[in-house]
DNA sequence: TGAAATGTTGGGGCG
DNA sequence: ACGCCCCAACATTTC
């Protein structure tokens, strides 16, 4: 099959979640055979479960004023407008005379349509509509079961994966990069209306830097100082353990094979421990393996994959959710971590199982709440991982946890966070309580207590719901589950497909 | 990528 | 010396 001759006509190269230069596959088509006009088009509108909450609206601001920057240094610009994507595409084919569009996939079930059908109709009108793979290692489609089905279980999905040989190298920026004399009208990108009214995103900007050249940064200080250690310490919230690359991979300021390869690279040259750097790869493959399960199971957004849970008896209690939203519950992990989620937009990976177990099986609140409460406050909230990772926490998704898994919020603190370092920076009104004592404030004497400045109940909340009553109560709820199911669907060794 | 309950083992104190 | 008990430490089962 021979390319397409390059044409005097510039073409679209419209970004989504790929807000990057480099191992950007869409740019590279676009740029070996036209004049590019880079297009952000802002379509909230359509997109429903897909489109950005407020914490993603703020890194989407400043991501698209990093990309924008560095079009322009290149002799570029970014073309901002605002409204129906196919329509906004069609008037800008019109203004510019533009052969077509160039774009990478996404796989959100509203966006997956949306995108089939202006694909249609470019292509039904003689454009050109070429898209890409630049956001996954492995493609949902690529992967399959000796049945030709789609995986519902993370590790024989990942060693199929790696079995397919070593996902494609990261390439550069294009060495030619040719721009069009003339432009369109472009808003500007404050005119989205991104930022938010008030200042709770303050704390956003010392945890993270959006942009492609943040991201290649936090990518360069994690393999340096982080990856060699990172299967032992990913699971340490009071450690600079972790990546934090969620969201730069999220709005696809870096590639995930830019990732995977700088782990393979610290690997061969034995700067790194196989088993380290694999660690860290198969965290990439968790979200490999969420996106597979968003475009095969699209329902499952908002339904759960096991059908047992459908009927599911969850309470209703806005006053525990505020609770739990706010980081009130009398349990400092949880708390610790629900506040993390405030202040920065972002929550270890670790706390996060234990805020959701917490919230599912103390609260019996459901998922869906939680999963809209992270989708609305995290910075790198993204459809396929949340999913995954909520119904992961609940027991009715695939490969999860059993229901009957429950965290206990002050063993998993003593474990992970055993000085309370982490427990002290987020709820800062215990911090002169003794360690001891830091996972469950409860245990300790009004002497103790009044010796470090608490009064439970008024410096610092009593527990809303007692661990081993709630322990109780989630499993009676499971048994009355499994009752009415007649002991079928909510096996948790079930095969889901 | 749990926790709690229950079972088993073996060392040591002690009559 | 011996049996008995206690209980920590570890293993297994159950939810």
């Amino acid at each position: 099959m021979t390319s397409p001759s390059p044409s005097n006509a510039p073409a679209l190269l419209w970004f989504r979640l790929d807000l990057r230069l480099n191992d950007n596959a869409a740019l590279v088509a676009a740029a070996s055979r036209h004049e590019v006009i880079p297009v952000y088009i802002y379509s909230d509108d359509e997109e429903h479960s897909a489109a950005p909450g407020a914490a993603s609206k703020w890194w989407l601001h400043h991501s698209l004023v990093a990309l924008a920057a560095s079009i322009e240094e290149r002799g570029g610009k970014l073309i901002v407008r605002r409204g129906n994507a196919g329509e906004v595409i069609d008037q800008l084919l019109r203004e510019t005379k533009a052969c077509g569009v160039y774009w990478n996939r996404r796989y959100e079930p509203t966006i997956v349509k949306r995108d089939q059908a202006i694909k249609e109709s470019l292509k039904a009108k003689g454009q050109i509509a070429e898209s890409s793979n630049s956001a996954l290692l492995f493609e949902p489609w690529q992967v399959a079961t000796a049945a030709g089905k789609p995986y519902t279980v993370f590790t024989p999905f990942w060693r199929n994966c790696l079995s397919q040989g070593p996902p494609a190298p990261p390439v550069g920026i294009p060495k030619t990069l040719r721009f069009p004399g003339k432009w369109p009208h472009t808003d500007t990108i404050e005119s989205l209306g991104l930022l938010p009214k008030l200042s709770w995103a303050d704390g956003f900007p010392k945890a993270f830097t959006p942009g492609e050249a943040g991201a290649r940064k936090r990518l360069k200080e994690f393999t340096l100082n982080a990856l060699g250690s990172y299967a032992d310490d990913r699971n340490r919230p009071d450690i600079e353990g972790i990546s934090r690359l969620s969201p730069h991979l999220h709005f696809g300021e870096m590639s995930p094979n830019a990732a995977y390869f700088a782990a393979e690279r610290a690997l061969q040259s034995e700067h790194v421990a196989p088993a380290q750097a694999q660690s860290f790869q198969r965290e990439l493959g968790w979200r490999e393996f969420a996106h597979h399960l968003l475009f095969y199971f699209p329902h499952t957004v908002s339904q759960p994959l096991n059908v047992g849970f459908a009927n599911f008896p969850w309470a209703q209690d806005r006053g525990a959710l505020r609770s739990w939203q706010k980081g009130e519950t009398g349990y400092p992990i949880v708390d610790a971590g629900m506040r993390e989620l405030w202040h920065t937009g972002f929550m270890h990976n670790r706390v996060r199982m234990i805020v959701a177990s917490f919230l599912i099986k103390h609260l019996l609140l459901s998922w869906q709440e939680g999963a809209a409460w992270f989708w609305d406050t995290l910075v790198d909230a993204d459809l396929a991982s949340n999913t995954l990772g909520w119904q992961w926490t609940a027991g009715c998704g695939a490969d999860a946890a059993p229901f009957f898994r429950i965290f206990n919020p002050i063993l998993q603190a003593q474990k992970f966070d055993p000085e309370g370092k982490y427990i002290r920076q987020w709820v800062p009104e215990l911090a002169n309580l003794p360690t001891k004592f830091l996972a469950d404030p409860s245990q300790a004497d009004p002497s103790v207590l009044a010796a470090a400045g608490i009064t439970l109940g008024k410096t610092y909340p009593r527990r809303i719901v007692e661990h081993s009553f709630a322990r109780q109560r989630a499993l009676e709820a499971l048994a009355h589950l499994k009752m009415a199911n007649r002991g079928q669907a909510i096996d948790p060794h079930m095969n889901h497909a």
